[in-house]
DNA sequence: AAAAAAT
C-alpha cells in the first residue's frame, strides 16, 4: 500500500526540517523520489535550515562518508553482488579463472590519445581518489587493477573532459565511464531544479545504449559500482511494462540507463527531465549515431532541456568508430580527448579466427559438423556455448527450428521476439541450459556472456565493424575464443576488409580469401577502412590536419593494409 | 537490404 503524495510531502518535510524550494502552489517542493520514504529515525541528520535541498538524496552527502547518521536507504538496497557465485563457473566449465580478467593479455596494449592537455594515465585504483564506498565496490567486484581503457579514461573523465574512446567491450569499458560518474555525483552538491510536474524526475547522468539487453547489463553493472554509495541507478527500456520503470524512477534516480525509444517516451510524458544532466555517456556510440539511431539521439541530446555540450560532460565509447561517425559525434562533444586502446581480442590472437568457404546450401550441414566437434570439447556433460549469428530474424527462427528438430538444444534472440522471450533466451544460453544461441545483430554488441567458446558467423555481416563486434562476444576479458565464418560468393564485399583484419590479427588467411580480396574493387567502398589501423580507430581530427599529435609522437598504429599489401599477399601465394 | 528502437 503506497502512501499518498501529500503524506510523503509531510514525511519529507519532516526529514528536511521543512526546507525546500518554494513552489507557487505548494509550500515545499519535494522531488518525487523523496516521497514514500519511511520517516527517518534520525531527522536531525539534516540541519534545521539545511541549504540547499538535495535533488538526489544520498547518505554520503548527509554525513561523513561511509559513516553515519541519518536514515539509511542502504538497508533496503538490494545487494547486487548476491547472485555472484564465485566458484560456480569453475565447477561447470572446469576452467581456472580467479580475477576474471587475464591481465597478461593486457601487457603492451597499444594506446593512443590525442587532444589538448591529456591527463596522464594512472596505474592503480589507489592512484585515483574515487572514495571509500566506490573502492569497496571495486574490491567486491574483485578488480585488482585498472584495465588499459580504465587507466586512461578514468583520469580524463575525472578531469571533467569530454571523451571519445575506442575500446573493446569486455575490457572494462562500463566501469571506465561509471566510476567517474558515480564519484562525481557523490562529490557534487546539487540544488533542486524548478519543478516541472509533480512526477518529473531529474537524473544527473544519462547512459544510452542501442539494445535493451545491453541497457539491462549496464544497469546491473552500474548497480554494483553504486552499491551503498547512495547513488541511484534506474534502467528504462522498451518491450517491458512501463509502470514498473515509472515506479523505480519515482523512488529517485541519479543515473538513468536507457534505450532511446523508451527515453523519448518518458520525456514526452514529462516523467523525466534532462535539465540536470551533468554526464552523458553513449555506449556503442558509433551504433547510436548511425543512420537508424542518429535522429533519435539528436532529438534527445539537442532538442530537449539537456544542458549543451561544454556544460554537461559527454563520453562516447565503442570498439569501432568510423570516421564519418566521428564527424557526427563531434557535434555532441566539446574540446574532447580521443582515446584508442588496442582491442583485447579481435586485434590479438586471443580469438582464433577461421573462415571457411561454404555454399549457401551447405551451411546447415556444415554447422552441424562444427557443433558436433564442439560437443566433443564439452566439459562435464555441458556443451560449450556456441553463438550463431545470422542476418535476418526469419533466418534466426528457421535455423533455431531446424536445430531443434535435429536434436540440438538451441534458442534464439532477435527483434521480432517478445522482450520476455529475448531475456529468457539469453538467460537460458548463459546458464548453459541451451548452449546454442541463434542471434541477429541484436546480440552483436556489448553483451558480456562469459564462456562463449565459439562464435559462428553463419551469415557474414555486410559491414566489417559488425564482424568485429560479433566475434568480440568470445575471447572476453582476455580469455581465448574461436570465431568461425561461413564465406561464399554473397560476401565478396567483405573479402578485403576481412582479409585485412585477419592479417592484422596474425590470423591465417586462406588463399582463396586473398584471391577474393584482391579481386574486390579498389578505391574505397563502404568497407574500406579510412585511415587504416585496427586499434579501434584513429582520431578523425588528425586527418583534417592541424591537430597536434599527442602522447609524445609514438605511433602504435599498424598501417592500413592497402592495395600494395593485398597484391603482395597475392604474389606471395602465387609465386 | 537488414537490424535495432515506443505504444
Amino acid at each position: 500500500m503506497r502512501t499518498s503524495w501529500a503524506d510523503s510531502v509531510a514525511a519529507a518535510e519532516n526529514e528536511n526540517g521543512g526546507t525546500g524550494t518554494a513552489r507557487p502552489t505548494k509550500a515545499t517542493y519535494v522531488p518525487p523520489h523523496l516521497r514514500n520514504r519511511p520517516p527517518s529515525a534520525d531527522s536531525s541528520a539534516a540541519p534545521p535550515q539545511a541549504a540547499p535541498p538535495q535533488v538526489n538524496d544520498r547518505p554520503v552527502l548527509a554525513g561523513p562518508p561511509g559513516g553515519g547518521g541519518g536514515w539509511d536507504r542502504r538497508e533496503r538496497e538490494v545487494n547486487p553482488f548476491a547472485n555472484d557465485v564465485d566458484d560456480e563457473p569453475e565447477q561447470v566449465f572446469g576452467e581456472p579463472e580467479n580475477t576474471g580478467i587475464n591481465f597478461d593479455a593486457y601487457e603492451d596494449i597499444p594506446v593512443e590519445t590525442s587532444g589538448d592537455n591529456v591527463p596522464p594515465p594512472v596505474n592503480t585504483f589507489a592512484d585515483i581518489d574515487l572514495g571509500n564506498e566506490l573502492n569497496a565496490n571495486i574490491r567486491r567486484c574483485k578488480y585488482v587493477k585498472p584495465t588499459p581503457v580504465q587507466r586512461h579514461a578514468i583520469p580524463i573523465s575525472l578531469a571533467g573532459r569530454d571523451l571519445m574512446a575506442c575500446a573493446q567491450t569486455g575490457s572494462g569499458k562500463t566501469a571506465a565511464f561509471c566510476f567517474p560518474i558515480i564519484s562525481g555525483i557523490m562529490k557534487s552538491q546539487q540544488t533542486a531544479p524548478k519543478p516541472r510536474g509533480f512526477r518529473t524526475v531529474f537524473p544527473l547522468a544519462l547512459i544510452l545504449s542501442p539494445t535493451r539487453e545491453l541497457s539491462v547489463q549496464i544497469n546491473e553493472e552500474a548497480k554494483k559500482f553504486a552499491y551503498q554509495t547512495g547513488v541511484r541507478v534506474v534502467v528504462a527500456y522498451g518491450g517491458a511494462p512501463i509502470s514498473q520503470q515509472l515506479r523505480e524512477l519515482e523512488r529517485g534516480v541519479d543515473i538513468l540507463v536507457a534505450t532511446p525509444g523508451r527515453l523519448v517516451d518518458l520525456l514526452e510524458r514529462a516523467r523525466v527531465s534532462l535539465e540536470m544532466i551533468k554526464y552523458l555517456a553513449l555506449d556503442e556510440a558509433d551504433r547510436m549515431l548511425d543512420m537508424g539511431f542518429e535522429p533519435q539521439i539528436r532529438k534527445i541530446v539537442e532538442q530537449t532541456d539537456m544542458p549543451p555540450r561544454g556544460v554537461r560532460q559527454t563520453m562516447l565509447f565503442s570498439a569501432t568508430f568510423p570516421k564519418e561517425i566521428q564527424r557526427l559525434a563531434s557535434d555532441f562533444l566539446s574540446n574532447y580527448i580521443f582515446l584508442a586502446v588496442g582491442r583485447v581480442g579481435s586485434s590479438t590472437d586471443l580469438i582464433v579466427q577461421r573462415v571457411e568457404f561454404v555454399h549457401e546450401s551447405d551451411k546447415r550441414s556444415h554447422l552441424m559438423d562444427l557443433i558436433h566437434a564442439q560437443r566433443a570439447n564439452g566439459v562435464q556433460g555441458k556443451q560449450a556455448l556456441t553463438l550463431v549469428f545470422v542476418e535476418t530474424k526469419k533466418g534466426a527462427d528457421a535455423l533455431e527450428h531446424w536445430l531443434g528438430i535435429n536434436g540440438f538444444p538451441a534458442t534464439s534472440i532477435h527483434g521480432d521476439r517478445t522482450q520476455q522471450e529475448r531475456e529468457l533466451a539469453l538467460r537460458s544460453f548463459k546458464s548453459g541450459n541451451t548452449p546454442i544461441l541463434v542471434a541477429t545483430d541484436v546480440a552483436a554488441r556489448g553483451l558480456d556472456i562469459p564462456h562463449v567458446a565459439h562464435v559462428i558467423n553463419f551469415d557474414l555481416p555486410n559491414d566489417i565493424d559488425d564482424y568485429v563486434h560479433r566475434i568480440g562476444r568470445t575471447g572476453r576479458a582476455g580469455k581465448s575464443g574461436l570465431a568461425t565464418a561461413f564465406f561464399n560468393e554473397n560476401n565478396q564485399s567483405l573479402a578485403r576488409p576481412l582479409a585485412e583484419l585477419m592479417q592484422e590479427a596474425n590470423q591465417e588467411v586462406p588463399d582463396w580469401l586473398v584471391r577474393y580480396a584482391s579481386r574486390a574493387s579498389y578505391g574505397g567502398g563502404r568497407n574500406r577502412r579510412a585511415g587504416g589501423g585496427r586499434f579501434g580507430g584513429r582520431d578523425f581530427r588528425r586527418d583534417g590536419g592541424g591537430f597536434n599529435r599527442g602522447g609524445g609522437g609514438s605511433d602504435y598504429y599498424v598501417p592500413g593494409i592497402n592495395l600494395a599489401l593485398a597484391v603482395s599477399m597475392l604474389n606471395s601465394l602465387t609465386s
